[in-house]
This record gives C-alpha cells, sequence and structure tokens, in this order.
DNA sequence: CTGACTGCAAAGGGTTTGCAGTGCT
DNA sequence: AGCACTGCAAACCCTTTGCAGTCAG
C-alpha cells in the first residue's frame, strides 16, 4: 500500500483523463483508482474490493468490475497476461515463444534461441526459483486489423 | 492439423508415461492427445472437444477436461498463461516484466533494461503489428516452496 | 435538473464434481 | 472380474447485465 500523499499526482491525472473523456468522477471511481494505484501486487477485481470497503462500505463487486474496465479502456491500467476467457492447452514442449492478439487471443508460437538465452537479473531471484523464461510479444494480428474500423 | 504418421512417435512417448504413472490408455485419452499434439494453435478445451468428435462421437466435454489437466501434470502439455483464471489488474504503465509462481498465481513485476531493448525476429512481424515485448519469468515463489511437502 | 452512475439480484459461460454404469487391463 | 474411467447433469465460481433509484456536474 502506498500513503494518500505519493497518490496525489496520480489523482491529478485520473481527473484529467476522467474529464477527457466525459465521464464523471465519483466518489467509488476515486477510491478504486487510489486502491489500484497503491498496490504493486497485481490484484484482482475481489482484491480490490475488500481493499476499498473500509473507505466505501456499500459499493458493490460489479461496480468494481465495470470501473476496472473503464480504466483499462482509458488506457489508466491494464490487464495482466491476454485476454484469457477461456484456459489453453500447449503441447509445445519445446522451449519458445509467443505472439498474442490483444484484440482476439489468438496465440502463435516462434522460436528464437537469442531469448532462449535470456539471463534475468539477479533481484528477480530474489522472488523465487526460476523455471522457464519466455517472451511475449502483444500485438493485433493480421485478420483483427483488416477488420478494424468496419461494422465488426 | 498434422498426419497420423508424425505423431506415432509421440504416441509411444504417450503410452510410456501413462504407464509409468499407472493409469489406463484409453481411446478417449489416445484421440484427445492425438488432437492436442497435431494443433500448432493453442486450442481450448472445447476446440479438442470439438475436433475429436468425428472419432469419439461420445465424447464429453467434462471428459476433455479430466484428459488434458491429466496431461498437464504428467508433463505431457502445457497451459498457457499463469495457472488461475482471475482477471488481474496492473497500474504500473512503465515497460516492465514479470514474475509468476506457477504454483499459486503470484506476479511480480521487475525492471530490466536489457529487456526493454528486446528485438523481436522479423518473422514475427508475420504474425501482425507489435505493441509490446514483455519477458514473463515462471517459477516457483519462496512461501510455495515452503509450503512443499508439509501437508498444505 | 438530468443523464450518467451505482447497487441489487439474477443471468451467463467456462470449468469442476458426484454418481452410477462401462470397459480396459 | 475388479477397478479405474467415462458420460451425464447439476453445482460452482467469476464476471456481466437489466433495472430502478441516486448523485455529480
Amino acid at each position: 500500500m502506498v500513503s494518500p500523499e505519493e497518490t496525489k499526482p496520480q489523482l491529478a491525472h485520473l481527473r484529467n483523463e476522467l474529464k477527457r473523456a466525459g465521464v464523471k468522477l465519483t466518489h467509488q471511481r476515486l477510491e478504486i483508482y487510489r486502491e489500484v494505484v497503491g498496490s504493486t501486487e497485481h490484484p484482482d477485481a475481489e482484491t480490490i474490493f475488500t481493499g476499498v470497503r473500509d473507505r466505501l462500505p456499500t459499493v458493490s463487486l460489479d461496480t468494481v468490475y465495470r470501473t476496472l474496465w473503464l480504466f483499462a479502456d482509458l488506457g489508466l491500467i491494464t490487464t495482466l497476461g491476454p485476454p484469457r476467457d477461456r484456459m489453453r492447452f500447449d503441447a509445445n514442449l519445446q522451449p519458445h515463444h509467443h505472439f498474442v492478439c490483444s484484440k482476439c487471443g489468438m496465440t502463435r508460437d516462434f522460436r528464437c534461441e537469442e531469448f532462449n538465452r535470456l539471463q534475468v537479473p539477479d533481484a528477480v531471484r530474489d522472488f523465487g526459483g526460476i523455471e522457464k523464461v519466455q517472451v511475449e510479444v502483444t500485438g493485433v494480428c493480421h485478420r483483427c486489423t483488416t477488420r478494424e474500423g468496419q461494422g465488426d
């Protein structure tokens, strides 16, 4: 958690972006924003929900979801990993890396010897034992690029 | 899809591993294995389900799930991305990379200038436009390492 | 004031589980 | 023949949606 002082400049950013998007700055949005910005872990909706309950006793979980997605749409936060609506399986046991489409979730393997040899910084070892190092390239696949702009 | 010929040596591997684990090689497991190994995309359970229906007209979706998780437990396949499926949010907009615990899903950011400068192979551009390149380090965090072996 | 926002509750969709019949070893 | 495995259906959990009252601008 971060002290209120530190998040002040970020709150100005929130105010700005919401105004620019033409949406209202509500008490809920303010507190949810403070909660997610103040957390260095990568909270799920429920964690945010629990975290803001002290300050917003009547807030509901679905408002947390709606608000977080609003922030994500405005570019104030991002989501972790590919759009993971379903579990996906991978029979490729060789070292490889991924290209993931941020629109549709399409995932393709590619091989790269250079990436296979990546050395992780020592500090990362403080988190735990390392099993695998994979590069994830995010972008928009050709199909989604083509579809863009024309009526879905 | 891959021709039956190509998957033959892999099937021997399946037979081996199942025997070693003391579980039976059933018709369903064989076909599901062929389906997932024969796919270079990263199919979800439903896709596998549809794919094996021709050969297994009465198979059920839950058997597909059980079988895929069995394979994953035996190390015959892996799953894509972190283990659990709650959506997680990230307020860190700076370029950064992730350490992810494969047991509990705990995710931590780390910064690495060298990783920020990674050049992706040209061939990857054929998949689509590139927005972001992130390194994902998978391992087991200290907490899970400590818990290992002792009764949860 | 007024339209956007919230809270409630119920629906939705992917995944898992309990149970009894089936079939492989 | 025994026992793991499968299919069925219902349960489960996270997430989204429709609606009516509420609040920011």
